[in-house]
DNA sequence: GCCAACGTTGGC
DNA sequence: GCCAACGTTGGC
């Protein structure tokens, strides 16, 4: 079991939309990076737990948990031409894009700002917080990941975990 | 709105 | 395959 953080503009999908989802579940797609898409694509798999942070917002910050329920499918956005995610290079044969369903499990108590990921020891190194980091799905050690569950005040254990 | 950082594109 | 130009991201 793996842990990412997600990032969102609560603009476009929030955390009260995945919420809101039917059974709290959602597709993650639309995500047209190839370095993001490998990870989608290979590495993030049903189980894993998931940061959901909002970004470009008045305050970014971690706001809540959700949980990997389907790993990597291709994302059939692409092969719709009337939709923001088009691709005309891909294909049902022959996806270049993927995407994988999440499952919400927690709103945080209080949201973690950057400042306050910032002034705790194991979270400052996180990639979130690096100058330039704009890859939207990003890996988060066990470390970070019982780190921020510790500063949010929650204690939650995923299925499949422990 | 500014601007630094980054990924992608395309000319060569 | 290099690299400049461009578009986008995203914090501030």
């Amino acid at each position: 079991m793996r842990y990412w953080l997600m990032k969102t503009e609560p603009g476009c999908f929030s955390l009260d939309d995945l919420e809101r989802s039917p059974g709290g579940i959602s597709s993650w797609d639309g995500v047209r990076n190839f370095q993001a898409r490998n990870l989608l694509r290979d590495e993030i798999k049903a189980g894993d737990g998931v940061l959901f942070y909002h970004s470009s917002c008045a305050e970014p910050a971690i706001v809540g948990l959700a949980q990997v329920v389907r790993g990597g499918y291709p994302d059939h956005t692409a092969q719709d031409p009337q939709g923001a995610h088009f691709d005309a290079k891909s294909s049902p044969d022959n996806p270049i894009w993927y995407m994988v369903d999440v499952k919400f499990r927690a709103r945080l108590p209080h949201p973690l700002t950057r400042d306050a990921l910032r002034n705790h020891p194991l979270l400052a190194g996180m990639m979130v917080l690096q100058r330039g980091s704009r890859l939207s799905v990003q890996p988060v050690t066990a470390e970070e990941w019982q780190a921020a569950l510790d500063l949010a005040g929650l204690d939650l254990r995923l299925q499949g975990e422990g």
